[in-house]
DNA sequence: GATTAGAGTTTACATCTGTAAACGTAAAGT
DNA sequence: ACTTTACGTTTACAGATGTAAACTCTAATC
C-alpha cells in the first residue's frame, strides 16, 4: 500500500496559503527560495510572511519536506484538484440547495473556460439530465418547515 | 434614486453568518425570536450565539432593521443570489485559471441540479462555446514564467 | 405601579488568519 | 578557524470568527 495517501482532506487551506500551494502545485517541487521569490512577485508580502505560510502548510500536512543539503524541497501532499474540489464543494454546501444551479450559471458566465472544458461540462450535464429531478427543494429551513428562496 | 441600494458587496459573510442569512432570505423578513428558533433547530448554538451573529450582520449592512414595538424585524439588505455569486467567484478566483473547468466538472458532478437548471447551464455553455478559447493558460506563476498545473 | 421577561447591546475569550520580526544554527565563503 | 549567509523555527500581534454569558432596558403582566 502507498505510504503517503491523503484521502482525508482534514485541514483547510486558507486564502493566503493557497498562493503558496499554487506555486508548489505548478512546479511540483520547489525549495523555499523559489517559493519566496515567485510568491513575492505576485503579492506584496515579506519573505518572513511566506516562510510562515510554508511552515503552516507543512504542519497541516499539505506540503511534504525532503532534506536537500542545508535546505528543504517542498512537494504537495494533497492534489490540487482535490483541494479545489473541497473548496468549491464546501462553499456550495453552505448555500441553499435550490439556488445552487443559478449560482453555477452565474459563476460559469464569469469564468473563462476552454472549448474542451465546455464540451466536457455539456456532456456531463447531458448525462445528468437523464436522472435529474424536476426540482430541488429549498433546504434553508429546518425539517418540517416549507419555504423557498 | 433608491435609498438602500447595495451594489458593492463590501463585507464578507462568514460561514456561521450564512446560516442566519439563509433563514432571513428564505422568510424575507423575520424577528429575532423566529431566527433564533429556526437556526437553533439546525445548529447546536445557544440563543446568545445567534444574537451575536444577527448583530454582526446588522453592523455589516447585510441585514436591515425595522422597529416593531419592542423588537425588530430583520430583512436582507443584500440579495441571496449576489452573495452566492460573490462567494463562488471569490473561491474560483483563487484557483488556477487553467483548472477551473475541471473544478466545475467535479462540483457539478456532486451537486443535485434540477432539469431546468441543467438545461439552462447547457444553453449558457453552448453559447459560451462559440467564443471560447482553445485553451486557458495556467496563471499560477508570475508573469514571464511559463508552467502548467 | 412594581415586577418580570424578553429583545437588543456589551463584554469575553479562545482560535484562526494575515502579516512579520527575531532567533538559532548549520553551511559557505575567506 | 572565523565570519557571514541563509534556511527553518519561534515568537508577536492585530483583526476576524465561533461561541456565549452578562447586562440594560422597555414593554407586558400582576
Amino acid at each position: 500500500m502507498a505510504i503517503t495517501e491523503n484521502t482525508e482532506v482534514t485541514e483547510t487551506i486558507t486564502n493566503a496559503e493557497w498562493c503558496v500551494m499554487r506555486i508548489v502545485w505548478t512546479l511540483d517541487e520547489a525549495d523555499s527560495h523559489t517559493i519566496i521569490d515567485l510568491v513575492s512577485q505576485q503579492h506584496d508580502w515579506k519573505a518572513a510572511t511566506i516562510k510562515t505560510l510554508i511552515g503552516r502548510l507543512v504542519k497541516k500536512g499539505a506540503l511534504a519536506t525532503t532534506k536537500n543539503g542545508r535546505q528543504f524541497i517542498y512537494t504537495p501532499l494533497i492534489p490540487e484538484q482535490t483541494a479545489m474540489d473541497a473548496a468549491l464543494t464546501g462553499q456550495l454546501d453552505q448555500m441553499c440547495a435550490m439556488c445552487r444551479g443559478q449560482a453555477f450559471v452565474h459563476a460559469i458566465d464569469q469564468t473563462e473556460l476552454s472549448q474542451a472544458d465546455i464540451q466536457e461540462l455539456i456532456t456531463h450535464l447531458q448525462e445528468k439530465l437523464a436522472t435529474a429531478p424536476t426540482m430541488i427543494a429549498c433546504d434553508c429551513l429546518p425539517d418540517g418547515y416549507k419555504g423557498s428562496c
